[in-house]
DNA sequence: GATTTTTTTTAGTCTAGTCTAAATTAGTTT
DNA sequence: AAACTAATTTAGACTAGACTAAAAAAAATC
């Protein structure tokens, strides 16, 4: 059986993983907020679990098993948060921090139930792909940053880069949810922020905020 | 915060105390499949936190406040039984073990949705009462062993009085369900086993299987 | 390429929650 | 009420998973 713990750590190096090959203790560390002393005692353990190649001082991959068991843990954490979201009627914004206990839920018949449940969702409420039963994850829809549009272009938003919640209230906030259709107005130099033409009204967003709007193309 | 521990302890005195005021270090310790020595270990702790009042070798009770986090635990464990068995279409002897973890879920609000999702059960699939979020629990629906029935009596299977696995399995395999309606057709003296007459269909069952099985009148 | 800085590992400590074995208290029997 | 038995507690040990501080290795800078 595997631990709280070590899903938390599998989960943390795949997801560090997927920019860039090898992934660094120290970016673990940072990532679970732990003490890089802590990271090496463990990468210890899931090496010897063959869940991870670790070779001192060189940083850490997934194994094949390793991966699949991350794949897994996310494919949890987004059934439930798509559950929390459709079936709760939790805001999109609310769900992070349940969801984070419920994917370490040991049952794989309840979730490919829950799964059934919800009609086989391909992607999350915050627009991200979920893993099916063979840990396969549909290819991303295709999408641009709000900040790569020009003026006069058009689009939905179908997710973003970085999901903290503080950023997820703030679009929630301002009315702007996935599937939103929005149409850029202007797009003002000075500051590069964009004036959002969103059923028939206007909002200007900061290029912080355009950097971090998917936009599906 | 508390421990899963810690609430899986307050769960067992809570279920030992309903009959008879206090309840003993060997009986927790059995209920738990645990050492008698670990069990006067956690006592001590939860004394400290004011949940329990423990007196050395005279056992043990909850205070107000360890009971109300008893229910309210058990009031999470009944309500994901009952999701799992009305929304995931699990068999009521299918869902106690996933519903051992997702009792220790940390989070309120999504009880309360949940419990709101469900129509507000009061009972779960197995028939025991759901308490309330302020831990009341509706009066159990008046019942009686089905071997206190005579013969020509009638009446619907409420719940069990003991919910093991196997029992429930055997329960569901003889097409025995909450809600059936039986009739008493003949009761044998030479080893009390109750012939019932379900949906025009005879079946035999021991006094055992009486003895477990409660009818509402 | 020698030196400094940063990253990573090692060594040793701590806590929660369990255990075994020994000691103590309570309950029971004669 | 003394002696035995059963229940309970104490004392000490272990593991997982975290930590701090010091040592070692790698990377960066001069």
């Amino acid at each position: 059986m595997r631990s709280r713990s070590e899903e938390d750590y599998l989960k943390a190096i795949y997801s560090l993983s997927i920019k860039g090959s090898s992934t660094s203790t120290n970016e673990i560390a940072n990532a679970l907020t732990m003490k890089a002393s802590s990271v090496t005692d463990m990468l210890k353990k899931l090496a010897d679990k063959k869940w991870v190649n670790y070779i001192k001082y060189k940083g850490v991959t997934l194994t094949k098993e390793g991966k699949q068991i991350a794949l897994q843990i996310i494919r949890k954490h987004r059934l439930w948060e798509t559950f929390l979201v459709t079936n709760l009627n939790f805001k999109w914004d609310e769900v992070h921090e349940i969801a984070e206990q419920l994917e370490h839920i040991d049952s794989i018949e309840l979730i490919n139930r829950l799964d059934k449940h919800l009609g086989f969702p391909k992607f999350d409420p915050h627009g991200d792909p979920i893993p099916d039963k063979n840990g396969k994850i549909q290819d991303l829809r295709k999408s641009q940053p709000l900040s790569d549009l020009k003026k006069g272009d058009k689009g939905i938003i179908i997710g973003v880069v970085d999901g903290t919640s503080i950023f997820l209230r703030y679009l929630d906030n301002e009315g702007l949810n996935l599937g939103t259709e929005i149409y850029v107005e202007e797009i003002f130099d000075f500051d590069f922020s964009y004036k959002l033409k969103i059923n028939n009204k206007f909002l200007t967003v900061s290029e912080r905020v355009s950097k971090n709007l998917l936009i599906q193309f």
